[in-house]
DNA sequence: ACTATATACTTTGTATTACAAAGTATATGA
DNA sequence: TCATATACTTTGTAATACAAAGTATATAGT
């Protein structure tokens, strides 16, 4: 049976990405972790269907970065204690620069494989 | 003086297309090392500037996995010894699959940029 | 009440890969 | 002769997606 060579680029493929598009959910408002997953999971047609553990240490990145603040929330009444991020100005402005790099990445990807 | 964000993102950003772009540029024929990152730099608008020790290490892996053949040549007369590098039948293969990956992610990744 | 399941967050370890850096060798030009 | 460009090799580092295991709480089913 052949390797499969699929997973592993699409594996690859997905660093860097993931972090942007954790901030660019985040500038519609606050969100906890598992929210995040499944907006993650709906919002790219099923494509990025991220596991926890893939997710929170990427929130914790960013925190150490100031790119997003966190917050705890319930836990008075019989809510589950949840932790919501929100993007920080910082954040925005580093997600522009990103979204600059990915441009810039994936136009000239293209421009390969078309040319 | 704030972080280079952009520069750790670009890097981690072409992880795993790079092997799928020398895979492209091979398919117009055989090439060595330097004229492949000559061409990268052409045809990608300047964008992907590889130095030797990124480019390298791809043909050692894209060969192991049996996706690209090395021949010697030259060396007889007064030219420099080059290594040429071919695309294989599972290489072309391959480079199919990696281009849907492609295709999918960064699709996946405008889906929520846009959204 | 008890159990199973889903939700929510945390932490550890692994594999992969772009890159810097240093090294070897040959050809060419000043 | 010496500097530079070409050409290939190897070692080490940093970063990150993911699997896996762990902790804790709420809810539904029996």
């Amino acid at each position: 049976m052949s390797y499969d060579y699929a997973n592993n680029y699409e594996k690859q493929m997905k660093k860097g990405v993931l972090e942007m598009l954790v901030l660019k959910l985040l500038c519609s408002g606050p969100k906890y972790g598992y929210q995040i997953i499944r907006e993650m999971k709906e919002k790219s047609g099923e494509i990025f269907l991220l596991r926890d553990g893939t997710l929170y240490p990427i929130l914790y990145r960013l925190e150490d970065d100031g790119l997003v603040a966190s917050e705890w929330s319930g836990g008075e009444g019989k809510q589950v204690p949840r932790k919501y991020y929100r993007i920080t100005e910082k954040g925005a402005a580093a997600l522009e620069d990103i979204r600059a790099v990915w441009q810039r990445i994936s136009g000239g990807v293209d421009q390969i494989l078309e040319g």
